[in-house]
Parts: C-alpha cells; sequence; structure tokens
DNA sequence: CTAAGATAGTTAACGCGTTAACTATCTCTC
DNA sequence: GAGAGATAGTTAACGCGTTAACTATCTTAG
C-alpha cells in the first residue's frame, strides 16, 4: 500500500502555488519588495491607515508574523507605526511618502502574474477552478 | 484603478494551498513529525536509500534547506547520513528502523487528508482541477 | 599527471511562518 | 474605584524557504 506522491491534489496545489509565488517574487524583487510587504502596501492603499491586527486577519498570518515584516518595512521607510490616542495599545499603521509611488509599480507586477495564470483559460473554466478551490479549501478546513 | 485582492486565482490558491498544508502539520503533530519529515520518510520508503541532492529534488526544495530537516530527523533517530564509498562527496540517506514503525500512520494521514480534499466532487470533477492547476503551473512557469 | 571545471554538501545571512509567554492597556463587573 | 478578564503588540524559540559563498571531492581536458 504505497503512498502515491504524484497523483494528489495536494501535490498540484503545491506545484501551482510555488510557482505563482515564485513568480511574483521574482517581478517584485527588482521593487526591493517581497510579496508580504506588497500585500501590507496593498492592504493600506486600499483601506487606509488600520491597525496590525486587522492587517494581520487580512493577510490570514497571525500577528507574530506580521512584527518582523512591518519592522522592514519601517527600516525602509515606506510605513510608519503610530500610536492610537484613544486606544493607546493600538498602532495604527501609515503609508509613507515613498511607499505611494511604489505602488503602482507592484500593482501592476501583481496584475501581471494574475493575468498570465489564466492565460487560455475561458471565462466558464476560471469560473470553475475557483469553484474547485474553493470546494477544497471548505473540505479540508473543517476537518 | 484599484487591485482586487478577492477576485485572483492567487488568493484562491493560496487559501486551499493554507488550509491543505495546514490540515497536513495538525494531523502530523501528534506524531512528533513535521510535514517536510514526513516527505523525506515518504520517499526514503518509495525508492530506497538516496543523495541528499536526490531528495532536494523530489521535494522541491533546495539542497541547503534540506540540511536543517535532516540534521533534525538525525536527531530525533529517524534517519542517518551514511557517506558513499564510491563517490565520497556524496552522503546517502537510510531509515533507521524507529522511522519505519512511523511511516505507516503518516502515510494514514496524508492519505485521510488526501480523500477529504476532493469529497464530494466527481471523477471528472477532480480531473478538471488537477487540468486546470497544471495549466496555472505551466502559464506561470515560463514567465 | 596536473590544472580546470563540475558537483555534493555545508554554512551564513536573510525573510517569513508558527506557538507560548510576556507587557501594556482597556473594559467590565462588583 | 479596584480587581478580573479581554485585547494589542512584542519577544523568544523553533521550523523552513531562499541565495551566495565556501570546502571537499570527482571528472575531464591538455
Amino acid at each position: 500500500m504505497k503512498y502515491d506522491f504524484e497523483e494528489s491534489v495536494g501535490v498540484w496545489l503545491t506545484l501551482a502555488h510555488q510557482s505563482y509565488s515564485r513568480a511574483i517574487a521574482e517581478r517584485l524583487l527588482p521593487h526591493g519588495i517581497t510579496f508580504r510587504q506588497a500585500q501590507v502596501l496593498g492592504f493600506l492603499e486600499l483601506d487606509g491607515p488600520q491597525t496590525q491586527s486587522e492587517l494581520a486577519g487580512k493577510m490570514m498570518i497571525e500577528p507574530p508574523s506580521l512584527v518582523g515584516v512591518l519592522n522592514r518595512m519601517e527600516r525602509s521607510g515606506l510605513v510608519e507605526r503610530q500610536c492610537c490616542p484613544d486606544d493607546r495599545r493600538c498602532n495604527s499603521i501609515h503609508l509613507l511618502p515613498s511607499a505611494e509611488a511604489l505602488w503602482q509599480q507592484v500593482a501592476e507586477c501583481a496584475r501581471q502574474v494574475r493575468t498570465a495564470a489564466v492565460r487560455g483559460m475561458s471565462g466558464a473554466e476560471i469560473a470553475q477552478l475557483k469553484r474547485l478551490l474553493t470546494k477544497v479549501n471548505e473540505n479540508v478546513s473543517d476537518f
């Protein structure tokens, strides 16, 4: 009773995910930014200044994971931690001017990869892919 | 011109992949083993003693990434690095007795998650999922 | 046979993920 | 108003991924 490494959803999933994130990382590299940092930029751009917990929630990582990302981004002068006056436990994360310019380029990278990923697929196929991936997600989430 | 985080293949892919690997990790935890260590076990079980480069290739990680995994597995008494007599640059990685027993349980975990992932999907849908994921992989690999 | 190049493995430096444990601060209840 | 509990952020310890640079060893060409 052998375990077949080749014929498992897990393998296809891993392969696709790996190529995808590698493609984004490679395109982001020349801009001196990582995928996670780009995501922070995106959410701040989209929803304005917000809390670390909020950001971590949207990025679907644990708060401690965000600490390092923000430290590096602060060091690069992209964002700023600003203490909330009404709740001194919170930090409000703000974009700095240099980040605004960068965001346009970063968004373009993401858009390119996103477009490339579904090249040659019909609308119906894309919808189907989404449906099946969502299904896998559900199946596996609730154990 | 906003970047839509919700409606991208990347997001669906990430979500599915995350749940999947989390599900495996959770099931493996009680056995005191990680996903990567389980993979090493699997490939050694399947193909017998082999080189670190070979292993890294099959796991699709870089050789330096494997070093730490093997160090920890050696520390746990699961595997052994054995110097190849015919080519003294290579290490031949061997399973130790305690690993043999563990493997049965680990394989069962993987099988459970793999089965759960496609629950409620027809054979045609699974084939379609594979086809689409492979397509995404190809699309994005060759830039 | 020797010098040059390829290959196997390691280390170092970095980024990022986790959980557990800690510090502040806020909130809620008595 | 004081003590108990919830919440925001951090740190520490761990696992794992990368690239670049280094050490051995083997191979190959001259």
